[in-house]
DNA sequence: CATGAGCGC
């Protein structure tokens, strides 16, 4: 093979892995009471296409509650610990006293205490693929649907839930006194305090319009140009539904606002494709 | 020339 050639699959790997995260998150619905469970998901096609892929599955229905060969014999274990000394079936469950300690998330940076971080359930649950469930006004993962999101119709700081606790009951003093209760970000000593930016918006305030742009440029291709200006949130490439080809513009949204400065200075005008860029602030979609 | 898609438990 020649040196320095690029393989496809070493192509393909990168675009995908760079992609990921400006995908919608898959979803699956059921299974329902036939047995019938949809997927969807999105992915990006070999032209860079934004593409819904809907699944349709037929799960085989559970044989009513069967139990595997262990539980069966587990079902014939003595019992012990507190249950022992209960008549039998007098109670099926038991009050267990014993204290459970859970983790709490550290911020990043900060030093581990304790050694068991990897086996950290909720730790294994934030890295994982597993949390069906974002909320679309704050992007919080697994904690609530957009419906129910606290920041939801929020116009102003909202007290309630940005103020720490401070009458909670000695417990909750307790745990701030010894100085290891959370401390959201923008609590933080050092955090930013201008009130005039509002964080509880998406993050479209950073949004750049690209207009001009070729009939086959695509989203993948739209971030390589203006990933060098810093990290970008997402980036989109209007898309005709009925043909399939693009509208000719987009747009890419910045996680920094002088990121976006830097791209709009440097790249309106910039010729791309044989036509030449133009490249602005974004007045925020209505709705 | 031109201002985006999605909405569930």
């Amino acid at each position: 093979m020649a040196a320095g050639k690029i393989r496809w699959g070493e192509l393909e790997e990168d675009d995908g892995g760079d992609l990921d995260f400006l995908l919608p998150p898959r979803v699956v619905i059921g299974p329902d009471e036939n047995g019938i469970k949809k997927t969807i998901e999105y992915r990006f096609d070999d032209d860079g296409n934004k593409v819904k892929v809907t699944t349709t599955t037929r799960v085989r229905k559970l044989a009513r509650a069967r139990l595997s060969k262990a539980a069966i014999e587990r079902r014939s274990w003595g019992k012990f610990g507190d249950a022992a000394k209960e008549d039998a079936g007098s109670r099926l469950t038991m009050v267990s006293t014993e204290e459970i300690l859970l983790e709490r998330p550290r911020a990043p940076g900060s030093k581990a205490d304790e050694p068991s971080a990897s086996g950290d359930p909720l730790a294994m649950a934030s890295k994982g693929g597993a949390v069906l469930m974002v909320c679309r006004t704050c992007g919080k993962k697994g904690d609530h649907w957009t419906s129910k999101c606290p920041y939801k119709d929020l116009a102003g700081p909202a007290e309630t839930v940005d103020r720490p606790p401070t009458s909670d009951g000695p417990s909750a003093l307790g745990a701030s006194a010894k100085g290891s209760s959370y401390v959201p970000p923008r609590l933080r000593a050092g955090a930013p305090t201008d009130s005039g930016h509002d964080m509880r918006r998406r993050n479209d305030e950073n949004s750049v319009r690209v207009t001009n742009l070729s009939e086959d440029t695509r989203e993948p291709d739209l971030l390589e140009l203006f990933r060098t200006f810093g990290p970008v949130s997402r980036v989109y490439v209007a898309v005709d539904q009925k043909t399939g080809s693009s509208r000719g513009f987009g747009f890419v949204n910045f996680v920094h606002r002088e990121d976006a400065e830097k791209a709009i200075s440097k790249l309106n005008g910039y010729g791309y494709d044989n036509l030449i860029l133009r490249v602005e602030w974004a007045t925020p979609r209505p709705n």
